[in-house]
DNA sequence: TATTTTTAGTTGTATAGACCAAAAAGTTCT
DNA sequence: AGAACTTTTTGGTCTATACAACTAAAAATA
C-alpha cells in the first residue's frame, strides 16, 4: 500500500489510500480511523508523517479529530458537488429534473459600457447576446441572458447554443472556468419576464448574475438570469476557515 | 513577541502575529516573509513549529510558498472573507455599514416536527427562537428569525443576544461552526415583513434559511431571514474543483 | 451498588536533526 | 560581458522522541 522507495511522499500515498477508502463508502460517516499510532506502526512510517497526511484530509473535509478520541469519517458533502456547476444544464440535472432551452434570440452586439466593464474589455467589442427560455421537465424556470466577448469564443451557431454550449467551450475550445461571482436579489417579475415565464404579474422572481472568469482571471461571461420563485431555490454550501 | 510559557501553543501565537502583520498592512502582497530557519532562530523555537504556523496561514490563503525561494503574503480575496462571514453583523460590516439590531421576541419553545428534523433533535426538544429585526445604518435590512437547540446553548439572555451571540458562542461556549448551507429563494413581503421591514404590500423579499453545523457535523441552528430586495443583495463567489 | 481514582489510549504541541529538490546568488572561466 | 559551474538559501519530506491534554474504560474505594 505504501511504497517508501516511490518518488510520491509518503504522506500523500496514505492521503490517496484514505480518501479512497471514503470514497468507496469502506469506511463510513462519523466511523473511527485507525489510530495514529497504529498507521505509523503498521506501515512503518513516522507518526509526525502521518499526521501530515491526516492533516491534509481534515483540511479538505474528509476527516474531523476529536482530541483524546480518534479521528473520525466526515458525512459526505453535498458541496462539493455545487461547487462544481457553473451551468443550468448542470444545476437542473443536480435536481434530477430535464431541462431544454428555446432561443428567444442571437446576435452579436457592441458592448454597452457597464458590459464592457464587467467583461473587461473596450466599448464596442463585440459580444455575442444570447437569449434564452430555460425550461426544467418541459416548464418555464428561468429567463437567462449570456453575453459572451466574440474574439474568445469564435464561430459561435445556433446549433452549438442549442447543443450544449459549455461542453464546446470546454472540449471544443478547451476554455476552463475556474470560479465565478454570483449576484443574487429578489424583485418583480418585468413585462418580458412575465410573458416568457408565464407567470402572473407582480409574480416575485429571483435574479442572478454571474460572471465567470477564466483560470488567468480574464472574464469569460456575464449571465442574467430571472427564475420563476415558485419553482426555483438557490442552494449553496459554504465552508468556514479554520480559525 | 513570543511567550514560551503561555499556555496559548507558540505556533498559534505565530499565526496570530503574522496575520495581523498582514491585516495591518505591514507586510504587503507578494512580499516576501522571513524565511522559516530566521523565524526558527529568532524566536528560539524549531522549524516544525514555525511550519506549523505558516502551513496554517497558507490553508487560510494569508500566504503561498515556492519552494527555493520563500513564503509570500497572498493577495486580500473578497472570497476568503465571503466564505469565512456568517452572521449578519459580519456581513453588514464586511459591506462598510453598521449594523445593529432590534429584539421582537425572545422565547424557548418546543420544536415542530419539521424544525426537528432540521436541527437533527426530537420532536418538542425545547430550542431558543429569537426574532429581530436587523438593521444596516439604522434602517431595516431584515427580518431574522433564529432557532438554537438549547440543550447546546445554556444560558442565554436577552443581554447576550444584543451584544454578539456569535461570540459569545465561539468564545464564551468554544463551539466552532464548521460549515453552513443556505437555501436561497425570492418572495413577496407578508404581512409582519411589511410591517417590520416597513416596505410597501406586494414588495419582493430574499429569502435566506441557513442551516449552520459545527466540527463534527451536528446541525446547531436555523436562521430564517427576509431581507428587504430593494437594499440587499447577496455575492457569492464559487471555485470550481480542480478536474 | 455507586462513586472515585487510576490507567491506557488518543490527539495536540514541540524539539532537534537529517536529507532532498528547487531557486538564487556567487564564482570562475572563457 | 557572458556562460558555465559551485555554493548558499529556501521550502519539502521524514524520522524519532517527549510530554501535555483529553477521553473512556477499568480498577479501586466507599
Amino acid at each position: 500500500m505504501i511504497d517508501k522507495q516511490s518518488p510520491i511522499p509518503i504522506y500523500h500515498q496514505l492521503e490517496e489510500y484514505i480518501k479512497q477508502l471514503i470514497e468507496n463508502g469502506k469506511l463510513k460517516p462519523d466511523e473511527a480511523i485507525p489510530s495514529e499510532r497504529e498507521y505509523s506502526e503498521q506501515y512503518q512510517i513516522s507518526r509526525m508523517t502521518v499526521r501530515q497526511a491526516l492533516n491534509n484530509l481534515v483540511n479538505d473535509g474528509y476527516l474531523y479529530r476529536q482530541k483524546g478520541r480518534g479521528t473520525f469519517v466526515n458525512k459526505q458533502k453535498v458541496e462539493q458537488k455545487l461547487q462544481g456547476l457553473t451551468s443550468f444544464t448542470e444545476d437542473m440535472k443536480e435536481r434530477g429534473m430535464v431541462p431544454s432551452s428555446r432561443l428567444i434570440s442571437f446576435e452579436i452586439i457592441p458592448a454597452e459600457p457597464q458590459l464592457a466593464r464587467k467583461l473587461d474589455i473596450k466599448e464596442n467589442t463585440p459580444v455575442y447576446e444570447i437569449k434564452r427560455v430555460r425550461m426544467a421537465d418541459s416548464l418555464p424556470m428561468a429567463l437567462e441572458t449570456t453575453y459572451l466577448p466574440a474574439n474568445l469564443v469564435k464561430g459561435l451557431t445556433e446549433e452549438i447554443i442549442n447543443k450544449s454550449l459549455y461542453q464546446h467551450i470546454e472540449e471544443k475550445l478547451s476554455l476552463t472556468i475556474r470560479e465565478a461571482t454570483q449576484q443574487i436579489e429578489a424583485s418583480i417579475a418585468k413585462e418580458t419576464e412575465v410573458n416568457h415565464l408565464q407567470v402572473e404579474s407582480g409574480s416575485p422572481v429571483l435574479l442572478i448574475v454571474r460572471t465567470s472568469f477564466l483560470e488567468d482571471g480574464t472574464p469569460f461571461e456575464l449571465v442574467k438570469s430571472a427564475y420563476r420563485a415558485d419553482r426555483y431555490k438557490f442552494v449553496h454550501t459554504m465552508q468556514r476557515a479554520a480559525k
